[in-house]
RNA sequence: GCCGCAGUAGCUCAGGGGUAGAGCAACGCAUUCGUAAUGCGUGGGUCGGGGGUUCAAUUCCCUCCUGCGGCACCA
């Protein structure tokens, strides 16, 4: 029999066998290795200790506690979960079980729903299954007997998986004691391994392959860790995630609230309209300086021009619409491009007035399902930071750099860095030819090529297939917040349709129209949704410019008062958002209700500030007092109170002047 | 929209076939106090809406609305 040569991760080689298990192999090099060994990852690729090795590669035996064994526990859970479920509801059919993110889940299709105690009956039935420790072991069926064998056990979504499987490939079996799954693999040695540290987390509906038209499964998450410490600590990190719930914030804060007469729309409280205000206000200046000019287009148009740009066909069932007395029908912009279109066409458009860039706060309401609702992330009403580029074809790609340019700029301004661009391609719903799909997809790829070329690897980059708008493909900027999570903003969409569509031209040098390209860009996105991330990725603690209640000025006697109105006009003529806190209250009830409401500074006053002119500076989220005279904490808070943009700008004056 | 769960005072929540309770908040009084809750007192609820069962419903049933967790959809 022939030798390969395998190749260990310390870089050590050695000669074996053609075909040596990956449980030979252990056992041959430590017995303490064999007796930890799980798995292997050979070239990279994870498998079953059992496996035979039949050519040269880089193998690693991966234990228990190996970074790589961590989705084989979650996915062994799995597994386990399943037999549970089948062991406690038999008759309840089992569909697919994935591992995700810090877990796994598993979908099965049962008449009678699960009920909230029932995952503490499945936990104990894991528990007991890990306690046997049957071995996980692999047999290859031919097709016909898996089919057999399910149809007897009235697996039929089991039965469509194996279709599923494309001819040639093997179609395996794993058993762990009396219980088996089609599974494509690997798994660690039994259940055992799998270990005391997992939770089952939640239940919920789902869809059979995803497709809401097939029917509706039961899922069950979960989460699993090797070890006992790793589970609590991810538990923590859940529970801190929703101690930053932005819907949870916006009230402490009192920043706005939501009401059951209106689903999906905001009512904004003084200091959180003051929080959305700064956003614009900042996003105003950005805009200005990269040469949009600012417009607005009316909240409702009549029917006929949706029409033309297509919604009324392809997104009319987002649309809130309204029949007058004489019986005219309106539609409330669900998008603020239509009238963007209108305005570029008032008048004669030269070639020399491209590119022609508009922007608008607007305010766009969508009938978005009442199930996707969420907080200020998910809303029917919301502010986009919109803008239009009228532009020709030659001038597409440049406009697309510099859009880009801006949104990056503009998210380090938050602190976000972590970016990935996606480019979306022609969706099934659209209007247009084929052709210009082409050209505009084409451009878009070249462009992506380029932004990720400029980034030196820093932006990653992938392709979205389908997922474009109607209208044309479009990049989606997705940024990564403090706690991990990914969220969709920015936006560039390239347009060949709708210019078209309105009859939009241009008179081109030639003295010729012509019919410009259009870029639809948001940054933000939507603004509510906007402030909503920033919220939980700050977990309330806003940077000064930002915070709507910049200063707090707290007496502690009420002899200070006199004083304490003082420094309270002082800090509003130094341009800052201040408040005073009069009431007689100790001071500890004072720090600890500007704490909780988030209020960045803490400005303390008592008979000894009054007398210095000084004040005490608590900053939230510390215990550090400073005592500092009243000049001082102006000149600094002051400055720190400058939007990113501007401390640009001062010191770009300062270096040129 | 689909599946499941929930809706009780401004907030957080307890209760449960005989028309409701706590803490915080609010209001009043006292207290002038050095960095996360001063004390005492008072007021406040058609128990999400509608319908049904019942002598009696906030409680049980139906239905609608809203929210929450997912799915699907999406900025």
């Amino acid at each position: 029999m022939s030798d390969i040569s395998l190749t260990f991760p310390d870089g050590s080689q050695r000669s074996v066998r053609k075909g040596i298990t990956g449980k030979e192999l252990a056992e041959s090099i430590a017995k303490s290795l064999a007796k930890r060994a799980v798995a292997m990852s050979v070239d990279g690729k994870l498998a079953d200790l059992a496996d035979p090795i039949e050519a040269d590669a880089t193998v690693k035996i991966v234990s228990r506690t190996d970074p790589e064994a961590l989705e084989l526990i979650r996915h062994d859970a799995a597994h386990v979960m399943a037999e549970a479920v089948q062991a406690l509801w038999p008759g309840t059919q089992v569909t697919i079980g994935p591992v995700i993110e810090n877990g796994f889940f598993y979908d099965f299709a049962k008449a009678e729903p699960f009920h909230p105690d029932d995952l503490a009956k499945i936990e104990a039935k894991m528990h007991e299954i890990v306690g046997r420790n049957a071995p996980f072991t692999k047999e290859f069926w031919s097709r016909q007997k898996a089919k057999d064998f399910f149809k007897s056990k009235g697996e039929l979504f089991k039965i469509e998986l194996v279709d599923a499987i494309p001819e040639g490939e093997d179609l395996k079996i794993y058993k762990q004691g009396d219980w088996l799954d089609l599974c494509r693999g690997p798994h660690m040695t039994s259940t055992g391994q799998i270990g005391k540290a997992f939770k089952l987390t939640k239940f919920a509906g789902s869809y059979w392959r995803g497709d809401h038209t097939k029917p509706q499964l039961q899922r069950i998450y979960g989460t699993a860790w090797a070890t006992e410490p790793e589970l609590a600590a991810y538990l923590r990190m859940i529970e801190e995630a929703e101690k930053r719930d932005h819907r949870k914030l916006g009230r402490e804060m009192d920043l706005f609230h939501f009401q059951e007469e209106g689903p999906g729309v905001v009512f904004w409280h003084p200091k959180g309209w003051e929080l959305f205000q700064n956003l614009i206000n900042y996003m105003r200046r950005r805009q200005n300086a990269a040469g949009y000019r600012e417009v607005n287009g009316p909240q409702i148009l009549d029917k006929s021009l949706w029409e033309t740009s297509g919604h009324w066909e392809t997104f009319r069932e987002n649309m809130f619409t309204t029949v007058t007395e004489d019986e005219r029908t309106f539609a409330i912009k669900p998008m603020n491009c239509p009238g963007h279109v209108q305005i570029f066409k008032h008048g004669l458009r030269s070639y020399r007035e491209l590119p022609y860039r508009v922007s608008e706060f607007g305010i766009v309401h969508r009938y978005e399902p009442s199930g996707a609702l969420h907080g200020l992330m998910r809303v029917r009403g919301f502010t986009q930071d919109d803008a239009h580029i009228f532009c020709t074809h030659e001038q597409l790609a440049d406009e697309c750099l510099k859009i880009n340019d801006l949104i990056l700029s503009i998210y380090r301004d938050f602190g976000f860095e972590e970016v990935v661009v996606k480019l979306s391609t022609r969706p099934e719903k659209r209007v247009g030819a084929d052709a210009l799909w082409d050209r505009a997809e084409a451009a878009m790829a070249d462009v992506l090529k380029k932004i990720e070329a400029q980034s030196g690897g820093k932006i990653k980059t992938g392709i979205n297939p389908g997922e474009g708008a109607f209208y044309g493909p479009k990049f989606e900027y997705v940024l990564r917040d403090a706690i991990g999570r990914d969220w969709q903003c920015g936006t560039t969409q390239v347009d060949f349709n709708l210019p078209e569509r309105f009859g939009a031209f241009y008179i081109d040098a030639d003295g010729e129209k012509k019919v410009p390209v259009m870029i639809h860009r948001a940054i933000f996105g939507s603004m509510e949704r906007f402030t909503g991330i920033l919220l939980e990725n700050t977990a309330g603690h806003l940077p000064l410019w930002l915070a709507p209640v910049q200063a707090m000025v707290c007496t502690i006697v009420s002899d200070a008062d006199a004083y304490a109105e003082e420094v309270l006009e002082l800090l509003r003529l130094s341009g800052l958002r201040a408040q005073i806190d009069l009431r007689n209250e100790k001071i500890n009830y004072k720090v600890r209700e500007h704490s909780l409401s988030k209020t960045p500074v803490m400005l303390v006053v008592g008979k000894r500030e009054a007398e210095e002119r000084t004040v005490s500076v608590r900053r939230l989220g510390s215990q550090e007092q400073k005592v500092l005279p009243l000049k001082e904490v102006l000149s600094q808070l002051t400055d720190e109170a400058v939007p990113p943009d501007l401390k640009r700008a001062k010191r770009a004056i300062e270096a040129a002047a």
